[in-house]
DNA sequence: TATGAATGAGTATTCATTCAT
DNA sequence: GATGAATGAATACTCATTCAT
């Protein structure tokens, strides 16, 4: 009793993927090859197929946590009241579950053209059309719909981008949340003005 | 009145950026094997190395007139004064520039791992980063800063993703123009009043 | 007029098919690896993958004519009346197609776990239980029907056996189709005593 | 009475080969995977190895029976007078032993390109070929020696392919026999006119 | 009796690129 | 202006086998 032996199940599995998830940011999923993570980790590449099925299977388990989280935030979202507040909590919370997973967006965003043809890359498009649904509002007008959309988009994308400027992150999540926030509210007061004007349709000043 | 003399060059420059393009974006550039475009131009790959250096080649002549444009708003932007209306027009001509080349922006945001390691990618990103400087404000808050760079996303990525919104594709830049424009002008106002509500957390603003 | 120049069109395509026909005989089709005929070639896997779309290709293309003689024979077959003379005639046949491709047979017996579920070994079974319902007759005995399945298959599996045993080959040949064909012959004569006795079925001796 | 004591031995060596036996009928020996079996029985791959020394042993150990009988065979083949009764029963004994092991058999023929260049493989065309050898009449025509051969082929290969044929297999087995065991026969009557024709050697048709 | 973890050698296939003609 | 033929380097994946526990 009191046994000091070393664990018996070895860390390998999460080693993979930990420097999966490095690699995958630093080069991309595709342009990054299975043997480039077994040298970093000093296996070889049959013990990366011990521990998952295939390449694809690596990628999929990284978006395991995210992907649940999600689900969570779009079940609640639907059992709650069509109501601007609540499209707010809706937004700062995911606001909250994307910047958690931040390094899973940076590669969301960046391996786009690939992930689209992966069950991956299909299931989260999904989660995020689900969520934008769940902050429309019916009959509303298109310059409302933009709106609503754009609100999720940017914390989406804004996410990504965000951390190339200064600052403390948690402000910065909060500004992007801030100007996300904005958006959605506009899109739910009545005066919304067709906005176009003169060259290319800028609104005159003024 | 005009020339008489038939074009010597063969067409076949042209339809191959035409193939690659559509092919780059409907399977991404990496996932394009050049005998995919060859095939459906009815050539060999021989063919389109007399006409391109390399595939990346292909990829770059694409983008050589949504560069040249871009860095002729670039030049005309630091001519302007620093003012709102200035980064609102600014904004707006961004708006058309980036519609008109609304392909190339798929393949840009769809391929960005790839690209990133590509000098197409490299330019552009440090086009955008210009365009970006010039609308933002010196000392500004944190808050502005998110704005102003948020507002040259939302038509960078909305440009992209507005498009499985139903409506008039004007209609709907427009809209997206105006969102942005909103952002950016919210910026430049005094009063930031932190839109958000309970739970994940705006910070009340005094 | 009268020039001399070297073809070019390069043999390759004939010298891959006659390298993978010898080693597909010596070790096998699963034990052939495509490194092993291009080494043997002097030229890259690549250069195989230039000729053939797969290694399933090669042997497809191997087997070509074989199925194209094949097929001939059954339409011949068909055309013809339902008669001894015909069905021996058939048989005959047979065995010249078969024996004139007789390297094709070994492979086909040799790898039937492996072609069974290619192409090439489907195509093939499906010709030869069309042979062998031209050779039956309807509402025969069992006996008969035996008989009959066994003489076409005396020359498909003697054609591979006999090999090893001295003598000219067109003799060895005759001598095979000879024993087929009395097969044949006792299944389409009434008296077929229902053969069979002491100790496990020997006919009982004179 | 009788031992109260349980066997000590597990039945784990029995299932391998049980499953092995049929994945081997199914699959082929080469296409069939160790994991494949193990994941049939819900054991590891490396509890095969703590039954077996190789993947090879467990072919050989399927063969082990059907070897010692060809063995006792040959042996009590090799005791008896040259006589065509001696050999006939030969044959009658053969088609016993062949068809009690005809999963075997199968394995036999549909890998011999694999199963060649194994012990497994070696072995049994040696008892084949002692067999053929006990059929064979010393300074006997080819015709003769032909016929001899086919008739052991005859079961050999038609052990395999005639259970596709309808009808009882204990029928079968002897109608195969007595095809066998006239083609014997045949080869020790005096008179085998050297049958051969016109167009490819059809036998005129009186 | 068995397993978890790992290896090493191998396989078919793909792709951008080259070059003599 | 284009082709036929070929290359070299890479890639994901598989498999029998080993061994400490």
């Amino acid at each position: 009793m009191g046994s000091t032996t070393t664990p018996r199940r070895s860390n390998t599995r999460q080693r993979i993927q930990d420097v999966a998830l490095k690699l995958f940011l630093e080069q991309g999923y595709e342009k990054t090859a299975l043997r480039e993570i077994s040298d970093e980790l000093g296996v070889t590449k049959a013990a990366l197929y011990y521990h998952f099925k295939t390449k694809e299977d690596i990628l999929v388990s990284l978006f395991l946590d995210l992907g649940r989280k999600m689900d969570e935030l779009i079940a609640w979202g639907k059992r709650q009241p069509r109501e601007l507040t609540v499209k707010q909590e809706l937004l700062a919370r995911c606001s909250v579950i994307f910047h958690d997973a931040a390094p899973l967006f940076d590669i969301l965003i960046a391996n786009q053209a690939t992930l689209d043809a992966l069950s991956v890359g299909q299931d989260f498009k999904d989660r995020v059309a689900a969520l934008s649904d769940l902050l429309q509002e019916e009959n509303s007008s298109l310059n409302a719909r933009v709106r609503c959309a754009t609100s999720l988009l940017t914390l989406h994308f804004g996410t990504f981008a965000i951390r190339q400027l200064d600052g403390d992150p948690e402000e910065k999540r909060l500004a992007l949340l801030a100007g996300a926030t904005e958006l959605l509210t506009s899109a739910h007061e009545g005066v919304l003005s067709g906005v176009a004007g003169p060259s290319a349709g800028v609104p005159p000043e003024g």
